[in-house]
DNA sequence: TTTAGCACTCGTGATTAGTGAGTGCTAACA
DNA sequence: TGTTAGCACTCACTAATCACGAGTGCTAAA
């Protein structure tokens, strides 16, 4: 498909235009413009060639133009320079990573919230995958005679915590013993690598050591059964709301369905994960509630040779280089923030 | 405001039936009820009576009538008899309640999705105050050189944790003894106290036995600051797109954003704790998001002195009776379920 | 190749008329 | 005296019509 220079600039205009407006394009009000130099007629046969190519679409037969799903995919491959962003977002992003915060979560939910106050749309940001996270510490509290509370923590400073029944005729000096020995054979032991190695090795010498074994090791295992899913933040999941394109609550029910299921999201933000930034635009995201959104991920390593993502929902009709910037920017400075969590783990 | 016998029924009817059509009700359409045995004109008659009193409604001039504020609030004082739950709904609570769960949020947040969905308006549960609670346990574990996470586990099982940075210094000798002053020290100290002891108390002890001890006080009583709102548990937050008052998005997001913003509801619902089942109407909730909603609120007392609550948050034609009743079984049920975690404290 | 001009299309908003569910009032009835 | 049948009236809602204007496609002239 070879666009001559003008096609492209009519194009760009356009879905600039719509972007801003969500109004379609007519040809007279493109010709206003100061960098349209062509006259509305010269404009309306372009807009003609471009809507049979099928980068653009007309809602009705005397309406203007509105880009179509593969106009924006056009615009997203070849019309979108970087945009360097406005000193006023800098010095904002800047201010959340400023203050030297000290949980994971913490910094992965205001990231969340950041990204959606200031671009308006959804942002979903998944964390680095905990499961290759290796047990630093496991704590036993005894509650009082019949529960107690198993702790694990993890090297990046993770903490996971279960309550669970003491199995009968366990006294006191059990569980110190127990804790003794789950400290000296996890410690190290990546999360999921954790039921396996209890049932396997901690199992035998616990049999040694501890009356009610098989009990106890059932309650632990339980334990250590963390969930598959990684925890998705979200930031700004009301915003759609305010979107032209969401003005129908019907509309809205069906995406807020999917965006609170989270299993559905899950896997296109997960899939990206290592691979830069990557756009999908409507039924690109195989997904019928989510034909009318577009959704750009980006994937932030962290050292280790892990890595976590964060997204932006919004309508197709979305600022991508805008947001593409923030992502950009977020993401970067997200493999920073974290990455001082991982790599202390090896000291 | 005497009512004759007749007109008790026909408001009831009325109010009964706009509950469940949300359509204002007209004379002829009630006069064919079975349990009506009078004309149109007669119900006509009394409409206007109740009207006048204004406990109904027109739309418009010739619309039928719909319940008003005032309507409802006699309804709910008045004409509400305790129904008794259909069985398919009893046991279905029954099944939450049934395998014994071990942590204290699960159950809280089990009961809001449950009543969510059984109500399919939004539910909302505050868990019992946990600032009285004590300490059991507390822990630090060093990540590495700079860095250590503290962990405190009250006597309900509830544990917090975050993470700090070592003063300079601080020998792992040091951390042990702090561990074990401050286990010393604090055990079976409420929250709300944590703070003050560290400084009054323990910091003195410290002083005596660790290099560093003001950085190392800074630090963790950073720490102990914990949050002074509780955690709200939502159910079912999506729930009112689906009630036809909230058709429009404009109303909804206005209500949206008050239920986002927690701080508006928080006082709402923890104000009831302990005062039983509590019904605001419309313009009773004081906020002008809110004036279209009812919200019904139930505290269930635990063992111990302290309470929580859980509120449901409808259209103000809401089934007031099924929620009545929905929200004293749970409550009941919850009052059980928690204080499981509480009476055992003393042990 | 570009553009001015023109006929044509179609969504939008205002206006009108018809329909039906509802009311209030009056007069007759038990 | 309370109840009801009957009737005129109101008003939301729907469909139909119309004028308007923003937009298109096409043709012919520059």
């Amino acid at each position: 498909m070879m666009l001559t220079d003008r096609q492209l600039l009519i194009l760009q205009v356009i879905i600039d235009d719509f972007i801003r407006s969500a109004q379609p394009v007519g040809s007279r009000s493109l010709s206003k413009k100061e960098d349209i130099p062509f006259s509305s007629a010269t404009i309306r046969n372009e807009m003609y060639d471009l809507e049979e190519m099928g980068l653009l679409e007309k809602t009705h037969t005397s309406s203007g133009r509105v880009p179509s799903e593969k106009g924006y995919r056009f615009y997203v491959d070849h019309l979108l320079s970087p945009q360097a962003l406005k000193k006023k977002d800098m010095s904002q992003i800047q201010s959340i990573f400023a203050d030297r915060i000290l949980e994971i979560e913490n910094v992965v939910q205001r990231s969340a919230e950041i990204l959606s106050q200031m671009t308006n749309y959804t942002s979903i940001v998944l964390g680095p995958d905990h499961h290759e996270n290796k047990v630093k510490s496991v704590q036993i509290i005894p509650l009082n005679l019949e529960s107690a509370i198993a702790i694990i923590v993890t090297d990046t400073g993770h903490v996971e915590n279960k309550r669970f029944t003491i199995p009968p005729g366990l006294n006191p000096e059990d569980i110190e013993r127990m804790v003794k020995i789950l400290n000296d054979k996890l410690t190290g032991t990546p999360l999921v690598e954790l039921q396996d190695k209890m049932y396997k090795e901690v199992a035998l010498f616990l049999k040694r050591h501890i009356a009610n074994y098989d009990l106890m090791i059932e309650a632990f295992a339980q334990i250590m059964n963390i969930p598959v899913h990684d925890k998705l933040f979200f930031g700004g999941k009301m915003n759609m709301m305010n979107q032209p394109e969401f003005n129908d609550v019907d509309k809205l029910r069906m995406l807020m369905d999917v965006i609170d299921r989270e299993d559905y999201l899950y896997p296109l933000i997960k899939e990206t994960s290592g691979s830069g930034i990557q756009i999908r635009i409507g039924k690109e995201n195989n997904n019928e509630a989510l034909k009318d959104v577009s959704l750009i991920t980006a994937s932030f390593p962290v050292i280790g040779g892990q890595s976590g993502s964060l997204a932006i929902l919004g309508p197709t009709r979305m600022e991508y280089s805008r947001v593409i910037s923030l992502l950009n920017v977020i993401s970067m400075d997200l493999s920073k923030a974290l990455s001082t969590f991982y790599d202390q783990d090896d000291k």
